[in-house]
DNA sequence: CGAGTTATTGATACACTGTCGCAAGTTTAT
DNA sequence: ATAAACTTGCGACAGTGTATCAATAACTCG
């Protein structure tokens, strides 16, 4: 599944993501749409919970399971990372698909994408003493980002 | 198998945490002394529930709270590193303080353990360009042990 | 458009993980 | 031995995520 736009907006996810639903055949109901829009408008990182509590403050809102479906459906179909270190919640942001890491802000817990990588090939010597068959890899990033750092000074 | 140095070895692993209990103020109790054998004897990652299980069966197991609260100190002391991809389960592997990852075979589920690290001065042109400022980092490999890979050859 | 087909929802009940507080029990020091 | 301090384990609890299934909504096609 090759994604040819160049721009990467959150309202460009939002369609894109839409497209790609239905384009499995599943289809685009109003409390889907409802998780869609909520997640193309958040600004970083989000729980599942988080994402819970902010749809049954709406009218109209979505249930936990419908919400937990579509988490599990945009992960696996990439258009969500996995935040694998939040605890022990399931913690999303929003992404496009392809490899990628992220660096999350302690302070804000924003996160920014690293599309470059070149993890693999710096620790294949380790690996190859290993006998080690590599398939893939998570890496996460811990820092203060631009906007936390120069606020402190 | 390809560890660093020959002192790394369970019985050593089990005999330093012990020490550095003590050391830390803290009492070595039965329980206490249970749950570290049972890790020492562990040859791969585990979770929290399956160390709860495994004393569970044992005469004069150690209580879900007491497991739990061990494995907060040994993890923030350094003497297990957290798997975070590992489900939504607090799962651990044992571990010698210092900077480290792990190669998780998702067929075994044994994990190496890799000292060397060139992430973050791989990373830190990326980095630069986003003015983040790097504190740490998580870096977990999956793929296939040489064990795992042999035997379905 | 309307009927038929199929996917989807949401309510509820449930299982599992991990946490908390506290009285009773251990360990250690004197 | 006695006292002080730490530790345990129980049990109750909260939070997170899953399973079920009848009712409902979305899509398809004629
Ligand atoms: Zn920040
Ligand atoms: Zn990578
Ligand atoms: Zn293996
Ligand atoms: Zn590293």
């Amino acid at each position: 599944m090759a994604h040819a736009s160049s721009d990467q907006t959150p309202a460009t996810w939002r369609h894109s993501a839409e497209v790609a639903l239905r384009a499995a055949g599943l289809r685009c109901t109003f409390p889907r749409r409802a998780i869609l829009d909520w997640i193309a408008a958040a600004t970083g990182p989000f729980t599942a919970e988080q994402l819970v509590a902010a749809l049954e403050a709406q009218h109209g809102s979505s249930s936990r399971a419908t919400i937990y479906r579509l988490l599990d459906w945009l992960q696996s179909a990439g258009w969500l990372t996995r935040i694998y270190s939040d605890g022990t919640q399931h913690a999303y942001a929003r992404f496009w698909p392809g490899h990628h890491h992220t660096a999350v802000c302690v302070r804000c817990g924003s996160a920014a994408v690293i599309s470059e990588c070149h993890v693999e090939e710096s620790i294949r010597p380790a690996l190859a003493a290993l006998d080690f068959e590599i398939h893939g890899h998570v890496l996460e990033l811990y820092g203060v980002c631009t906007n936390c750092r120069t606020r402190a000074d």
